[in-house]
DNA sequence: CCATTATGTGAGCAATTACTCTCGTTGGAT
DNA sequence: ATCCAACGAGAGTAATTGCTCACATAATGG
């Protein structure tokens, strides 16, 4: 019997590393070539294991996105949520330079990557997912937010994330100087209505 | 002799309307589809016309892209020249808030093709272009804003642009109500400084 | 030692794509 | 009527891509 012997399943440790690999490859490729250089050929190449086995651990090019996005979140979210932990205590306009400075170096390491996958996750439709709200970035913020008393928190986070999001993206490219300090006009402007 | 009878050219007024055909269709093929089913195909078959005709008018695929691009920036400098010369009198208030109306009533209209047209126009690298200073969207703000007495009516005009274009972008998928008042809060939140 | 399983490999296939080239059609001038 | 240049058509081609599969190698257990 057997017929089928249950394919795939690596799992374990070795995993974890080839995975690693192959995430880090593909940010390196779409960072340096875009979404039209982002093949399994190039990603497996990039990250020195053959095309059998980048498919030994994703089931597709899709999956291989879909995971680079949610570690590109996680990433951030722990960050941020670290930052957030360190300005309880300052007062909201200090707070909020903070957060800001943390979300301009973030971008500003891989300025092309989040562009994309902010695009490739709404393709993917994947917005919602590990979704525990006090994990998510707006998560994070809606509740930092209430807690300074700011109305409609949960507007407001999804706001500004998007605000500072879209003023980084344009400003890398034409003016970075200062823009710390611009972002942050525009978003105590918001706040404070 | 002529030995190369001067390929291609097309001109007149036969190719006008088929190449707004074709751009018409190339913007319908990103709307519904994305970039991924962006192809010179299936722009034809929606166009109506054989590829063979496309390629007349066409050197190439992003040809066809970057001409969608400088129509869709034409048209919407169009309408905020207009807009400008209406709020011309009105305080700055009410005239940011004209102007912020007018940017989410364009990108409503068609949500998913101009944050692609953006990524595609830094993928083509042709932002400098039609940019008579006067023409493009940031000198006609700059303008507007060195008429206010804004310091750094470059800078602002660009920040101000990005702020507005990452607020909807984001914003439509999530909370659409009341956009143009909450990104008129941000803007002139920065415009105080 | 061998047998059995887990893991890795990469040539190759099927599908898709951008683009070309040959040929048919049209429309106006002679 | 005849010709000719402009125009359109779409089958075909070469290249690329996502992905499979038959096989090599490494680990494990007896």
């Amino acid at each position: 019997m057997n017929a089928i012997t249950l394919r795939k399943r690596p799992s374990q440790q070795r995993s974890a590393a080839t995975m690693a690999a192959v995430l880090e490859a593909a940010a390196q490729v779409l960072e340096a070539g875009g979404l039209s250089a982002f093949n399994t050929n190039a990603v497996a190449a990039r990250a020195g294991v053959s095309i059998g086995s980048l498919y030994q651990y994703f089931p597709g090019k899709d999956a291989v996105m879909a995971a680079l996005i949610r570690l590109e979140a996680a990433r951030f979210e722990a960050e941020l949520a670290t930052a957030l932990e360190a300005t309880a205590s300052l007062p909201l306009p200090q707070a909020v330079e903070r957060l800001v400075a943390l979300a301009v170096a973030s971008q500003t390491a891989r300025p092309n990557l989040a562009r994309i996958l902010d695009l490739e996750e709404r393709r993917l439709g994947l917005e919602i997912e590990v979704t525990q709200r006090s994990q998510t970035t707006v998560g994070q913020l809606t509740q930092f937010l209430a807690g300074r008393g700011v109305r409609d928190p949960q507007i407001a986070a999804g706001d500004l994330q998007n605000l500072v999001r879209g003023m980084i993206d344009g400003a890398l490219h034409a003016e970075p100087n200062d823009l710390t300090r611009r972002i942050v006009r525009a978003a105590m402007g918001y706040l404070r209505g």
